[in-house]
DNA sequence: TTATCTTTGTGAAGAATTTCACAAGCCTGG
DNA sequence: CCAGGCTTGTGAAATTCTTCACAAAGATAA
């Protein structure tokens, strides 16, 4: 199959949220027109999007609300849901914990980790929060798919390491460092400080 | 001048932080090809990256670590820090108003907001918590470049029409919200959710 | 000094992504 | 059934981004 660019990918991951408020909205069909507004991209964009994995539309009509939310969800791999562990109880990993809506999209937090040994054994919302060294072994024994580093720039290495031997195949990383992952792991990073850098380059430049 | 693309600034910033590693690690120097093995890109790139500001290495040597530094805070606008006000004292805020690593980079945040009453009026660490209601006019007064929105989704858009109001020139938007702002206005989106789909779509594509 | 080694800066080539533009298809109203 | 109005799907063009490849220049060693 064709390359899919990761901009294509988060595109889409954009149009199932704007199907999904059309729907609650009670609209039975939706044109790449009105996508590419809600989404501030073009209608020509949403089309060669989609027809990057079929061609779900009708001509005349639009995209019926259902089918391509079912279609999409399907592309993105949203039909199951994922075993999510969490590494790093702080407050980002607190505010993480009790971000619901994951769940509500299919991703599971089914493990808490943390270094500090006076926050292992606490009760978060019905997990355990585990020790660090536990986390090979729970991870491989709870078939975790992928895990949210949440812990601080000089510990992240060491804990995807771990991560990666227990058979995690996805991170989304948050420590502000580059991580080394085998290919076959998928990374994310999500990187605030840099994101605030691009804001100060934008106000700079005018 | 040319303009850039926003994966170049990406790009910078990540040069900034590996400069900032270099030097913490008494480098003098550092040559493109470094620079990419550690950002995770090739040598070309960082060099293409770099002359579009100037040419600021030496040949057969490479660049010196503390100019680059100094080159690319004045590229980012980071000579300077950042008047920044956070709205929303929930999980997620206060998890970012907790991560000083920020106030280290020149983003200085100077005021907090909520909708809570129950929360108006407590202190965070030497800043009281303020109505959402006070907003314009603080944020004008205070004189505030940017603003970190942490605030739920359907409360998001309004906010940011309060902050624009405000005269804010850069936003940080962490809703699961496509926000409209005006022309001149930059905005940013961090997305947790988009993100973990996007794993979801490479584990799901093998 | 000269030969060799390294590394930059950059046109030019190549690849990827986005936009254009239009034929073809479907719907509605008459 | 036909005409008019929309909207898709998609080659082709345009644009943007990345990689190549090499001349030029500084460093080093003898």
């Amino acid at each position: 199959m064709k390359r899919i660019s990761e901009s294509a990918v988060r595109r889409l991951s954009l149009y199932l949220r704007l199907l999904q408020e059309a729907d609650a909205a009670g609209a039975e069909t939706i044109s790449s027109g009105e996508l590419a507004d809600r989404g501030g991209t073009t209608s020509a964009q949403v089309r060669k999007d989609l027809s990057l994995f079929g061609s779900f539309g009708k001509r005349g009509l639009g995209y019926s609300v259902q089918e391509l939310l079912e279609r999409i969800r399907t592309i993105l791999g949203l039909q199951r849901s994922w075993r999510v562990a969490l590494i790093g109880a702080g407050k980002l990993g607190s505010a993480l914990f009790s971000y619901r809506d994951f769940e509500a999209r299919g991703f599971d937090i089914r493990a808490v980790f943390d270094a500090d040994p006076r926050k292992v054994g606490t009760q978060w919302g019905g997990l355990t929060i585990r020790a660090d060294e536990e986390m090979v072994e729970t991870v491989s024994a709870l078939e975790i798919d992928m895990a949210i580093v949440a812990v601080p720039a000089d510990a992240a290495q060491h804990v995807v390491d771990r991560l990666v031997k227990a058979g995690v195949r996805g991170v989304l990383n948050f420590a502000p460092a580059r991580l080394k992952v085998p290919p076959g792991v998928a990374l994310k990073n999500v990187d605030v400080t840099l994101e605030l850098e691009g804001l100060s380059f934008s106000l700079n430049s005018r």
